[in-house]
DNA sequence: ACCCGATAGTAGGAAGTCCTACTATCGGAA
DNA sequence: TTCCGATAGTAGGACTTCCTACTATCGGGT
């Protein structure tokens, strides 16, 4: 669904719609509508290829996540605050992971309100399977050059900061 | 949900734990995350103004796009090419706004398999006052300035070209 | 020692998206 | 004229996300 052929440019032809109305704050329309654009495309992308692994990108997410932790093991609200998602979405995502067989729930010690999740074997194949996918297309953004790359996680980078994000200018 | 504080650099670790483990193409896995993060953010303010109308992004776009059609009305599988989404999604939002009467259906006399879609008179208030309050927030992007707004777009631009969105550079 | 606000996680439900499968209709080719 | 592939739209289901509400547990102040 996300690749179309449009024999329109959608991004032009709303902006003349909303200029001819005189509306205001077009530029920051047609970013915003672009920055959603971008993302249906992205992810499309991306989810096709970790289809192949019986994987969405929100279930890589949390994989990858678990797999830089200690223990390759992490609290699921410790996982909600990282992954920048409700709580009620960490334990859905992990729902489906355990019932395939790629995480596991295991109480807390220290805790017991805490349940600590963990990446199994299979989880750990699964994910790297898919990364070595997901490289494969470029994290779907294969025609985009190195260098706008960078320019556009730039420019990204002020969205996120302005939304609390402490963006590090000097790492990324 | 959307907005949160975090005391760490997500992107900058998230490159550090990939790059610790000698993995390709962190380009563009930081600029592909950094696009659904900032999609993320952008959406969560788009429809936190838009709830005050009983709005979503998607039910907004859709009440947009039926008044720039003539006698705002259009079939719903041309709402569907024009918004790049699934046919069945389009009958979902149409379905939920012809509930709120923001909308009406109609069948349409050449075709008798299509519909007609068109706006009422309060789906064109809703409309314009939801507008206004994303003017008001300038669309989710109020402390990116004017000028990084359009290199913004450009760079999307070569994402969205790649997915074959016929870009016209010189319009935006 | 107790209490009560804060925290961890789940349950149920709404909305959005996609997919497959289905019905109804259209319209061109044989 | 008939047939059959293409098109318009819907039904049902899966997944992701959010929200509110709930239980269980923690832990600091009294």
């Amino acid at each position: 669904m996300t690749e179309r052929n449009a024999d329109f440019d959608l991004m032009a032809e709303t902006r003349r719609n909303w200029d001819a109305r005189g509306l205001r704050e077009s530029n920051a329309m047609v970013a915003a509508t672009s920055v959603a654009r971008a993302h249906q495309v992205v992810l499309g992308r991306i989810n096709a290829a970790l289809g192949e692994h019986d994987l969405t990108f929100s279930r890589y997410e949390a994989l990858a996540l678990l797999s830089f932790a200690r223990n390759n093991s992490m609290g699921m609200a410790r996982m909600g605050e990282r992954l920048q998602v409700h709580p009620t979405s960490v334990t859905s995502t992990i729902d489906r992971l355990e019932r395939d067989s790629l995480v596991e729930r295991a109480p807390n010690p220290d805790d017991r309100r805490a349940i600590l999740v963990s990446l199994t074997a299979t989880g750990h194949e699964v994910l790297e399977k898919a990364t070595a996918s997901l490289e494969a297309i470029r994290w779907g953004m294969s025609e985009v050059p190195d260098a706008q790359l960078q320019q556009l996680t730039t420019n990204l980078a002020h969205i996120r900061a302005s939304a609390g994000d402490n963006t590090d200018e000097t790492l990324i």
